[in-house]
DNA sequence: GATGCCGGGTT
DNA sequence: AACCCGGCATC
């Protein structure tokens, strides 16, 4: 599939491009019926267009299919970027790939850039594309199989769709470089020039080809490192390269920049210093839903934050503020899924999970080690924890094995500001370790005591 | 000041 | 993961 791939002369191109949504391949039957349409090479129609993002990524557009190749499996996958009319007729190659997708997949190569309409035959009021932006479908193909979530049944296909649609991270615009053919895609790729660099068994494939000498008209965009188009294509590329390299992050990053999390949940914009916290905050804080179904789901909070650089001045004082809902101010795109949905009772749901392993005393010996496992209820608690009861003044939410304090007073506006500001644990009038044994007798605390984490002895 | 514990750092 | 601790909110 030849395509697009003249260069434009004159226009400095932009070197990132946008990414729309695309509706996920429909293999269940469920899906099916919601994407009737399916062009004429079996992939649904674009539809459910979004506004395109001011950034580079692509989040949730995409489809993929699984193409049965002489050795392996080849997976293709499609995205949908939305891209300026300026850039239209260059040639483009893949910048960047979500990493954790494609760790056991050999690096994907374009094979075709097509144009297309946004075929969503909108009948109610859909912003028709301006005309200053149309859409590319890039197709890719990888040889090997996209990592996906190891669930089963009906969850596999779409966590398989959503990440094959997340593949493609970003794509670089820019003349067709020299073809260097990558390393071993024995595919259908056609004229996918850029050079993956594989960096690493973990494979993540970083292409930014937008500099190579060949390219003789863009000086703008010859320069990879003016990031004078997309400032956050910086952020998202760091990221990826953090999660690809498998780095272990340096703490310390050598330039003067601090890098950050920030927590993309709706008005909560939570920042962190490390993945791990801002994961677990994520977790903890926003995504806990019972605990169940938390297997599958389990990097589900890579969707609620982003990774930022914070200029080493110390933070001014907004911090856990109230995010904004003025999102267009925010360069750093929204979490294009949809958070999930919330818990359906504010709060009144927890413990009712509980595994009530009557275990006699013994469980402080047991389970106590591990701060972060749940409480052993060993005994039946009783009806509605804290939360419930909505006469105190200081209402408490609670969850499983703790409990939080929120300032309001209706429930609904509970939940709003679970989402808005993080709970605090409440301090509860139990002795804890430390005040029962004291000090001297440290040995004796409960390992959360120890570490000074929530005491995992003396629950509330 | 003491206590509880979150977030982050170290080993 | 286990461990430690700074710092903050709260008592
Ligand atoms: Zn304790």
């Amino acid at each position: 599939m030849p395509h697009v791939h003249a260069h434009a002369a004159d226009a400095p191109p932009p070197r990132l491009l946008f990414v729309s949504a695309f509706a996920p391949l429909s293999n269940g039957a469920a899906a099916a019926s919601m994407s009737p349409a399916v062009d004429r090479t079996g992939f649904p129609r674009l539809q459910n267009d979004l506004p395109p993002h001011e950034v580079c990524e692509n989040r949730i557009g995409g489809c993929s299919r699984r193409v049965a190749a002489p050795r392996s499996l080849m997976t293709e996958f499609r995205c949908i970027f939305s891209v300026q009319d300026q850039v239209k007729g260059q040639g483009f190659s893949i910048r960047s790939v979500t990493p954790r997708l494609m760790r056991r997949s050999a690096p994907p190569s374009i094979t075709a850039v097509d144009q297309c309409l946004p075929a969503s035959t909108s009948r109610e009021g859909e912003a028709p594309p301006t005309s200053a932006d149309s859409r590319l479908l890039v197709t890719a193909v990888c040889d090997g199989l996209l990592s996906s979530c190891s669930s089963r049944g009906a969850q596999e296909v779409d966590m398989d769709e959503l990440m094959a649609a997340m593949v493609l991270s970003s794509l670089s615009c820019s003349p067709p470089p020299k073809a260097v053919p990558p390393p071993n895609c024995a595919g259908p790729s056609v004229e996918s020039g850029p050079e993956l660099s594989d960096s690493g068994s973990s494979g993540h494939w970083s292409v930014d080809v937008a500099n190579g000498s060949s390219a003789p008209s863009s000086p703008a965009t010859a320069e990879p490192e003016s990031e004078t188009l997309v400032p956050p294509d910086e952020g998202l590329d760091m990221e990826l390269d953090q999660v690809l390299f498998d780095e272990p992050a340096p703490r310390k990053r050598r330039n003067s920049v601090k890098v950050a999390y920030r927590c993309l949940w709706p008005s909560c914009g939570k920042v962190l210093t490390s993945v791990v916290g801002i994961k677990r905050h994520i977790r903890t804080t926003h995504l806990w839903r019972g605990g169940e179904h938390e297997r599958c789901s389990r990097s589900e909070e890579d969707f609620y934050y982003t990774e930022i650089n914070q200029p080493q001045s110390p933070p001014h004082p907004l911090l856990c503020g109230p995010g904004p809902a003025s999102s267009s101010s925010s360069p750093s795109s929204p979490p294009s899924p949809p958070p999930p949905s919330p818990p359906s009772p504010p709060g009144c749901d927890s413990l009712s999970r509980s595994a009530p392993s009557p275990c006699g005393s013994s469980w402080q010996v047991q389970s106590e080690h591990s701060y972060q496992a749940p409480p052993p209820s060993h005994m039946v608690l009783p009806a509605p924890p804290t939360l419930c009861r909505l006469t105190t003044a200081p209402v408490t939410c609670s969850r499983p094995g703790s409990t939080f304090r929120v300032r309001s007073v209706s429930v609904g506006e509970q939940w709003l500001q679970h989402q808005g500001a993080p709970c605090r644990r409440i301090r509860s009038e139990a002795k804890k370790c430390r005040k029962v044994y004291g000090i001297e007798h440290r040995d004796q605390w409960c390992t959360a005591c120890r570490w000074k984490k929530a005491c995992q002895r003396f629950l509330d």
